[in-house]
Formats: C-alpha cells, structure tokens, sequence
DNA sequence: TTCATTTCTTCACAAATGTGAATGAAAGTA
DNA sequence: TACTTTCATTCACATTTGTGAAGAAATGAA
C-alpha cells in the first residue's frame, strides 16, 4: 500500500473497489525550485503527497517581511503530516489559503483533487465526516503553536525545537527556522552559541 | 428568535419542528464567580450561551502561569463568538479541552448538550456537517491568533487590540489583558502611556 | 465613612531581542 | 581552479520587554 492511501485510510475506511478507484485518481505532478505550489488567497484544490524534494509554507506580514509557518518534506525524519503540500482547511472548505507553499527544491508529488476525493468518498462514509476529522488535525497544530507562541520566549522556543524536531537544523536554511521559531537570524545564531557551551 | 437559536441557525436550516425540538432541550445553568465552567483535560459536553456576566478562557505553562486565551461575555459590544463558553474544538470531537474557562462574575447560561444536538439535527444534516463548519470558525479564529504572535511585537498587539477590540479595556482588568497580549501587565501599562502622549 | 485589599502605574535596572555592519564559511558557477 | 553569491556568525549598540519594589488609585467590606 503506498502511504498516500494509508494517509487516507487514517480517515476513511474504503472498500476494496474504494482503493482501487483512489489509487486510479492519483496523478504525479512535480515542480521546480522557487515554484509556488500553493498562493495566499487562492483556494487549495488537491492534497500533493511529496515523494522527494523539500517546501515550506509561509504567510507575510503588512511589511512584506516573511514568516515560515511550516517546512514540508519527505524521509526518515519527516513526520506524517509534513508529507503533505495542503492547507488542509482551504482545502477542505474549499475557501482561500492562509499561506503560501513554496518549493525550495524540484519537487515530485502525487495529486489528489478536491472533485475526485468526492468521487471516492461513499455515502456512508461522506465527505463532511474526513473534513472534520482533517480539521481537527488541523487544529491541534495551530493551537500547538499558537500556545508557544504565547508562552514562551526565544530561547525555550528553540529548545523545544531542538527536542522535538531538531534535524529541521540540518535540513533547512537557518534564517528559515529562525522565521520559523519568530526571531531575527542573527538572535537564532546567538541563542545556537549560548546553548551549545553553557 | 432568541440568540441561542439564532446561532444554531448560522449551521444548520432546522425545520420548525426541529426548532421546537431545539428549544425543548435547552436548559438555564448559572455559576458563581470563580466556578470553572470547562476544565483543561476533560470534555467540553454542552455549549454554553452566556446570558449574563463575564468569563475568560485560559491555559497554563509548565511553571504554572496562566495565559489568557480569550474573553466571554454577551453585551453590545460582544462578538457572536465571545457569547458561547465552549471549546468549540473539544465539544465537537468530544476530546480533552484545550483550555479552562473561569467565570470572573456570576454567570448565568442556557445550555445544549452535546447528546441533544445529535438529537435535533436530521439524517440530511448531519452533525459532522455542523461540527465541520464550526471547526472552521475555531481554525479561523486561532489562526489568526498564532499569526498575529509570530508577526507582530507587543506594541502592534496592544494597537490592533485599539482597534479590534478597545472595549476589553473597560470591561476586563488591564493584568488579565496583558496575559492575553501576552506581556507583563507592567509593560502594558508602559505601552498605554507611551501611546497615550505622542 | 474608614480600613483593607486588589489592581494599576511608575521607576530603575536587568535581560532579551532586534539591527546594521563586518567577517568568514559554504555553496554554486564559469 | 578562481570567482561570485549566499548564508551563518559575530560584534557593538539600540530597542524592547521583563522584574521587583514602591506608591497611587480603585475597589470592596465593615
């Protein structure tokens, strides 16, 4: 089974006739580094599964300045839901994205639209029920950071990075994860020296 | 129409026997100041809608700190949302709440359990309908709360507080609005003065 | 009213974070 | 390889924010 589908099995129990018409719908597509996969302001109409390549998503401010909302990905490190090139909620509303996703490399995905989930989801099992259920995984990781944010400063952010998912370091630009944790490049680099010889 | 059921509408057309249904199975709930009305880790089962008095939601870090996550109450100057003590996202996925909401005043509610909503809402709209849509009101209104921590610094949180909502100023004590800017009630008050003389 | 309690403000100082410039390292390109 | 560009780090200094203490103001109780 290819992770695209268990993904959907984590919402959907499909029948056998299900998964084949699911896996008959998939389609590759692949992008160049710099391309915009998802824009601001435009609805997200497919889910893209990354099979190589690296993304992150990103809103800006009033000023144009930009900040990293997530980094998306695909290997040992990565967990499940940076696979995914989504705004799971324009999508599943079908209303305009909050951020922007952007290839930072070439990218090969696979794409699942909007109009073919509809075709696979029975009547039993309809799609309101896997949008709320995507929702809510939605809202567990906004809420997450929507609470370090309030309650935490520079430094605990960081460390909190580095516990939970410090191979971001290796993987991605340092003045991304530092627009990531909300702090300037050269404060991240600072916090990085204190840290590593207290 | 009473308010209750008006937002109830704002999810679902109900039939007018439903409607009837509907008020049939709200009930009045009062709390005494002080009260905690929904308790971080446990269910959210019913929605609350205020009718009288103030409330604020709030959470906890690790040092025991508390963090105001937003305010409750029903006067003229009230958004919609602010009427209703409930964890949107813990009542509809029937999950551990996210948060605590405390009466700060006496309060008095009618109250909808999440057993009696599953009672009213027919076979054509059904609750993951609902409990979708709501989802999106939460998705919203926390996603703007995350991006408004990560882009902006104290000064420009405590300006669009001016603006959005100058009222909690009146209403709430300046401490309890520094936890929800997400400041020292200190600076705070520096800030109020600073922009008070230009 | 008076007294006690709580909250708000102010201040001085400390700590955290931002900023611009300079340097060096790393990566990409010809 | 040499050259260019981009990025990470470091530094000095400015700005922002936190902290503890003190007093003023507001609130509530007797």
């Amino acid at each position: 089974m290819n992770l695209f589908v268990k993904f959907i099995y984590q919402f959907i129990s499909l029948s056998n006739e299900d998964t084949i018409a699911l896996e008959n719908v998939l389609s590759n597509k692949s992008y160049k580094a710099g391309d915009k996969i998802v824009q601001e302001g435009s609805i997200c109409n497919s889910i893209l599964f990354t099979v190589s390549g690296k993304a992150r998503s990103y809103f800006v401010n009033h000023e144009g300045q930009e900040f990293t909302w997530n980094f998306h990905f695909n290997d040992a490190d990565s967990k499940f839901e940076n696979y995914f090139l989504v705004d799971y909620h324009s999508f599943l509303r079908q209303t305009p994205s909050h951020f922007t996703i952007e290839a930072l490399e070439d990218i090969e995905a696979i794409t699942l639209s909007y109009t073919n989930i509809q075709k696979i989801v029975s009547k039993s099992i309809n799609l309101e029920k896997v949008a709320s259920i995507m929702s809510a995984t939605a809202y567990q990781n906004v809420h997450k950071r929507a609470f370090t944010l309030l309650t935490s400063n520079a430094k605990e952010r960081y460390l909190q990075l580095l516990k939970d998912e410090p191979y971001l370091l290796n993987k991605f630009q340092h003045y991304l994860i530092a627009s990531y944790l909300g702090v300037a490049p050269q404060s991240l680099s600072r916090l990085r020296k204190e840290i590593s010889k207290p």
